[in-house]
RNA sequence: GGAGAAAUGGCAGAGUGGUCGAAUGCGGCAGUCUUGAAAACUGUUGAGGGUCACACCUCCGGGGGUUCGAAUCCCUCUUUCUCCGCCA
């Protein structure tokens, strides 16, 4: 459906198994062409990989050998003491010490060498899928659907920040003085609308056989590197120095990094969860217009789905996951489009991303709302999440994620989308959940 | 926060300086038996690096040290349990 033929899903899931080193030593010319996509030159970034890697492989060897026969001294002398050979056990023990020194030194440089190779491999991002159109920026971005009727809206319709203000829902003032900017405080109906779209997510989800967790909002460095967002998104996590945790960006670095270091059987798979948590941003570097209201925010609530599955089953995931966040929008009534994100768009760890925006009609613009993407083994090769396949070998698993959906544009959307004079209607899915129909 | 105990393979649990990557049991897998299953019996069963394949190397919570040699001794950190204190 969503241009990733069976084919392709085949190609990809074997040509990446093992994407890492052994990938990059046998394709590197594919994998430069590949991330040329992402306006990389990688040609630097991959020979140093591929020189590192083999100088720490000569010094492995270097350093196995010497411990071999240490190993076996060692082995020799013992058995002399055994047998009451002392002095000829003395002697041994003099040839051994240069081998100690031999294999201190090697160890050194073997750890020097091993970190800077980890260290350079953190810094090659995903190989894009093929389907990923090249492209600089969200310009470039392939619209492949759009559904919903736009509405049109009474004159002097109003953008949602003054919505929120009239109607005296969220506070933006309030937040500034117990936080600061990008910390609203919602009110009232306003508080209760965002809990009902909370728990109508989860059950959504749930209904589609996601499990439900609820997961810590700090995460340990660990785990940060685990789902990518460290080294890459450093600045842009809040770093509780005191105890060295991160509050999390989004639910998916705490859910992806419970089964970090798991080897699976591979009738667990697919496994599929989803949490609710709130989402923590320092977005350094964002200012203007488009950061007003609810567009842009320190901290923001968002329901994500997470799941653990068989590369060769990934991109049907995917597809499936597409297919539940539609069907969610549907529902809602919003008009909505979905983006290919293109190779300059395309976030670090991700091999293809689906991005999901609604239509903001007072302010006449879209809004991202979800992003749904496939990490093949990208996360996986970090988080050390693996299977047994059917002949008893050790494989990285794919995961995937996405959001469904991030709260407060989906906010947004509503409220600009359905004011009426008289107030705002709540989605018919939704009144169950709110116990009220409109906000006046 | 204070005092004590502990951390070993999927789980349980031996192992206190040498041939221990690690007994044993359970679980898993394969086979024998069976129409099939169960039971019983036999075999097999950790991860990573390295190699065409072997060899070989590393890993007994993390890090460091002692020693020719460490799962075993020492230091340190983390976590868990018990008792005390505090507390939503």
């Amino acid at each position: 459906m969503l241009g990733t033929s069976s084919d392709s899903i085949k190609f990809a899931a074997q040509n990446r198994a093992m994407l890492q080193l052994h990938t990059i030593r046998e394709n590197t010319e594919s994998i430069i062409t590949a991330l040329q996509k992402r306006n990389i030159d990688a040609e630097p970034m991959l020979s140093k990989v591929l020189d590192l890697d083999e100088k720490r492989r000569s010094i492995q060897t270097e350093l196995d050998s010497t411990l071999a026969e240490s190993n076996k001294l060692s082995k020799e002398i013992g058995i002399l003491f055994k047998s009451g050979k002392a002095q000829e056990a003395n002697e041994l023990k003099e040839k051994t010490a240069g081998l100690k020194e031999t294999s201190k030194q090697l160890g050194d440089e073997l750890n020097e060498v091993a970190a800077a190779l980890q260290d350079a491999l953190y810094l090659i991002p995903n190989i894009p899928h093929e389907s990923v159109p090249a492209g600089n920026t969200d310009e470039d971005n392939e619209e492949i659907y759009n559904e919903g009727e736009v509405p049109t809206l009474f004159e002097g319709a109003l953008p949602h920040w003054e919505l929120a203000k009239k109607y005296d829902i969220i506070d933006f003032e309030l937040g500034v003085k117990i936080t600061g900017a990008g910390f609203p405080v919602y009110k009232g109906k306003g508080a209760r609308l965002q809990r009902a779209l909370i728990s109508y997510f989860l059950d959504k989800n749930t209904q589609a056989g996601y499990t439900e967790m609820q997961v810590p909002h700090m995460v340990n460095e660990a785990s940060g590197y685990g789902t990518g967002q460290l080294p890459d998104k450093e600045g842009q996590m809040y770093h509780v120095q005191a105890d060295d945790l991160y509050l999390i960006p989004t639910a998916e670095v705490p859910v992806t990094n419970l089964h970090r270091g798991d080897i699976l059987a591979e009738s667990d798979l697919p496994i599929k969860y989803t949490g609710y948590t709130p989402c923590f941003r320092r977005e350094a570097g964002s200012y203007g217009a488009h950061v007003r209201g609810l567009n842009r925010l320190h901290q923001f609530d968002k329901v994500e789905i997470v799941r653990v599955e068989h590369p060769t089953n990934s991109y049907q995931a995917l597809d499936e996951m597409v297919e539940h966040v539609k069907n969610i929008l549907r529902e809602l009534k919003l008009p909505y489009r979905i983006l290919r994100l293109c190779g300059g768009d395309l976030g670090f760890t991700s091999a293809l991303t689906y991005d999901f925006e609604v239509f903001s009609t007072a302010q006449d613009r879209w809004l991202e709302i979800s992003s749904v993407s496939n990490f093949e083994t990208f996360q996986a090769n970090r988080l050390k999440l693996r299977y047994k396949d059917e002949n008893g070998k050790t494989q990285l698993a794919h995961t995937l994620n996405g959001s469904s959906l991030a709260l407060p544009r989906v906010l947004a959307g509503i409220l600009e989308n359905y004011q009426t004079e008289d107030g705002i209607k709540i989605p018919e899915v939704l009144v169950p959940y709110c116990g009220f129909d409109t906000i006046n």
